[in-house]
DNA sequence: TAGTGGTCTAGACCACGTA
DNA sequence: ACGTGGTCTAGACCACTAG
């Protein structure tokens, strides 16, 4: 029988490290049974509350698939995942310690269109806030940002200070847990964007366009432009995690 | 007391739903205290390590903060956080129904240059697998994969047959789990790029450089250049998951 | 000191899958 | 029929935090 109990902090942690310890080694492969939660239990002299509990958790993190009836096997292998954070710009680059300044180009309520009322599910003509945002970092123009929401779902959003916050900001604070999908494409500037962000012809950007909601509905649809050194992201790379206890 | 056991599965569930609904319409705050494990049994009628399990998913997920001896808390709000799961780019064309092909254009067993030593952490002159291979979907050249790999820890690399399968794949039965970091760029191409994927001088590309390691060292290093309709990544948003439980 | 969360036990009933 | 995992209960001891 398996104890240590004092120095690993916890059955439930020795239980989970020596799974994914096995599974690290290659001693499990994708698609092998381990043992069940009743071998578990012998192993390590444990409650099957606490061996179901530490499985549980290696399940729901895509270790793992469990088949009642059947057993507990090594999941296969998951496609790579890429995580991105996203900061808030202003925040970004008052963090490199460089100066930030936003030119507002256009903030306004106005109709949805057609198009527009059928990306966020509302009725045509419905009220719908624009903004059109340039920022520089240290003087330099590096995001164009072309905004859309819902004021509905993000109210006082005309009340929202563009050249010193951000819709982003805003959202945070109101819509702190929210979904959405995002695309990322590398592009060539239009002449207007070509001539804002100061860049030159045939300069390749990265345009990011997001469409973020809440359970009410679509929020707020974005398209940024990213230049020169922000043309960039950075993300960490994990096995993909199951989408584990969906609610 | 609410009882809604049957109806939803599982008082766990009821319970975790009941939290998130709440911090979704915003009745719960970020930084609010919310309902301690014994109130909690008292509503539902549960046991404490229903609630203690049901809270604990949540913590897990970023949604809660827990402090022994104060309480359970609204987690802040954290920054967007946009997934990609990446995929085997042969799977993905077959997939579209449409044909894959491949040409190798280098494929051999090099010996590490200072630089690449470095990056790899091991002794220059050590044997690195290197390959440069393009993808072709319909005949269409779209993606340009320039990939280098430590043999030690990626063991028959140099048996691939790349004109068929790729490094992605072997990494995905050898390596399953695995961490790396990942970069995506707007990019040029260079002249020799240009020529390979078939695009017009000035065609603006997505690059993705991934790092790959495992516990003993990094795996493998890749340089992506994707071009056309394949320039796009496509991701789910959402709230930052905590780390959680790490081990 | 009273309440909080962290952890664990030893039972229990159920649905499912394999044989 | 039996073993599997899914779920839940009613207790317990502990460390921490607040008043």
């Amino acid at each position: 029988m398996i104890k240590e109990k004092i120095a690993s902090g916890g059955l439930r942690h020795s239980i989970i490290r020596h799974v994914t310890d096995h599974i690290m080694n290659g001693l499990w492969k994708a698609g092998d049974r381990i043992p069940s939660e009743s071998e578990f239990m012998q192993m390590y002299g444990a409650s099957r509350m606490t061996v179901h509990h530490a499985l549980r958790d290696l399940t729901a993190r895509g270790y793992l698939l469990r088949k009642t009836g059947s057993g507990t096997f090594v999941a296969p292998p998951r496609p790579y995942t890429a995580e991105y954070a996203h900061q808030d710009i202003v925040e970004e680059i008052i963090e490199r310690g460089h100066t930030h300044e936003a030119q507002v180009l256009r903030r306004e309520m106005t109709e949805a269109t057609a198009e527009q009322a059928a990306e966020f599910s509302i009725r045509p003509g419905s009220p719908l806030f624009a903004a059109l945002v340039l920022h520089r970092e240290n003087g330099m123009a590096i995001e164009l940002e072309e905004r859309y929401a819902n004021p509905e779902l993000l109210p006082d959003c005309m009340a929202i200070d563009l050249s010193r916050s951000t819709v982003f900001a805003r959202l945070m604070l109101v819509r702190p847990y929210r979904e959405g999908n995002e695309t990322v494409r590398a592009v060539l500037p239009s002449d207007d964007e070509q001539l804002l962000l100061a860049v030159e012809a045939g300069s390749p950007l990265l345009e990011i366009t997001r469409r973020t909601w809440s359970p009410e509905g679509v929020v707020t649809i974005a398209r940024i432009l990213r230049a020169r050194f922000h043309a960039v992201m950075r993300g960490k790379v994990r096995p993909a995690v199951a989408d584990a206890v969906r609610f």
